[in-house]
DNA sequence: TGCATTTCTTCATCTAGATGAATGCATAGC
DNA sequence: GCTATGCATTCATCTAGATGAAGAAATGCA
């Protein structure tokens, strides 16, 4: 599922959109099946609770596939939102094409394996969430994903690890001094 | 998946093996590819940090199926312990049976849906994590999983929540006055 | 049945990280 | 090039929840 063409025989009404910065693909409160796979750029997935406050759930860069599983397989509405940080190219598509019997075995089975990376990664997630530190989990944040710091603002990232902007940069001087 | 049989056609080796209260069944740095279906009783999995905490990834009474997918995924040893909290019956199976090219094509498309499922709670979970305080996640615990607080001691559903055993006892004792 | 071990509760501290405000920087739009 | 808006930093304060200790309750085991 890694591949445009496969994705394009799979949903013939898949189609590749250039969407700029800024631009949001999905709001928290539709009902929608659709899957955003990143050709070029920078799609990151949110929420927002009852006091208005951002919490990122994930970056999608280049080859990922972004989109919310957890509504759709409940069928009900989005709690995530889905927007643009850099201009991108972005194949939207089905995401019954997940589950949909035409697909081959092969398929089938990539799909797996990409859905236990998906389930490995939260996984990990949760339990570092659960018992790490702050200064511990942007230490984690960086060695898995040392491109994001430099195409993401800092206030971002905070939002991923879950913590506040001003702690992120507390945090960031103490590392600086550190060597 | 959900069933017993098949379960057992899939993998010759399966069998059900009856294991008591306090049994390990998975340890951490193990090299494994056991996944865990639970007949009958409860199970946990859980992780212990370099402080020697516990910090409890999740529960699996019936019906449930328990793996640490994560190591399995990226072929690592396991982060997670897996034990047994009441007397119970397991059906212990090879997690390639998940992926594995003889499964049908009904039975990988049910395991895609086991699959998506287990992204939803985990999504779930993710920002539970990072947006609610301690008592609106053990709210939430309370409807999504009414049976369990009578089936697990409260310091193991501290462990699940992310919190201290006292501050659990705290909570407790403030939502009882409440009403 | 009685003793030992674990679990739960309560309380008095402590601390990581939140909050809010002030200041300097950068970037975007005109 | 200039102003406006948003971003990063620093600091002073506050608070949810951690920590540790000690007693009460529950559970297990001989």
């Amino acid at each position: 599922m890694e591949n445009i063409n496969e994705i394009l025989n799979l949903d013939s009404k898949a189609r590749i959109k250039k969407v700029s910065k800024g631009q949001i693909l999905q709001r928290q409160g539709e009902l929608t099946s659709m899957a955003f796979f990143v050709k070029k750029g920078l799609l990151r997935s949110y929420s927002i609770d009852e006091k208005g406050k951002e919490h990122i759930f994930m970056f999608a860069s280049e080859g990922w596939i972004i989109a919310d599983l957890e509504s759709q397989e409940f069928n009900h509405s989005t709690e995530l939102f889905i927007d643009c940080l850099e201009d991108s190219e972005v194949l939207i598509f089905n995401r019954k094409c997940f589950t949909v019997s035409e697909l081959s075995d092969g398929q089938l089975k990539k799909n797996a394996h990409l859905m236990a990376r998906r389930i490995a990664v939260l996984q990990k997630r949760v339990i570092m969430l659960m018992s790490a530190s702050a200064i511990d989990r942007y230490n984690y944040f960086l060695e898995t994903y040392p491109e994001l710091p430099n195409r993401v603002p800092q206030k971002m990232i905070a939002s991923y690890l879950g913590i506040m902007p001003q702690t992120l940069s507390t945090i960031r001087n103490k590392l600086a001094r550190a060597k």
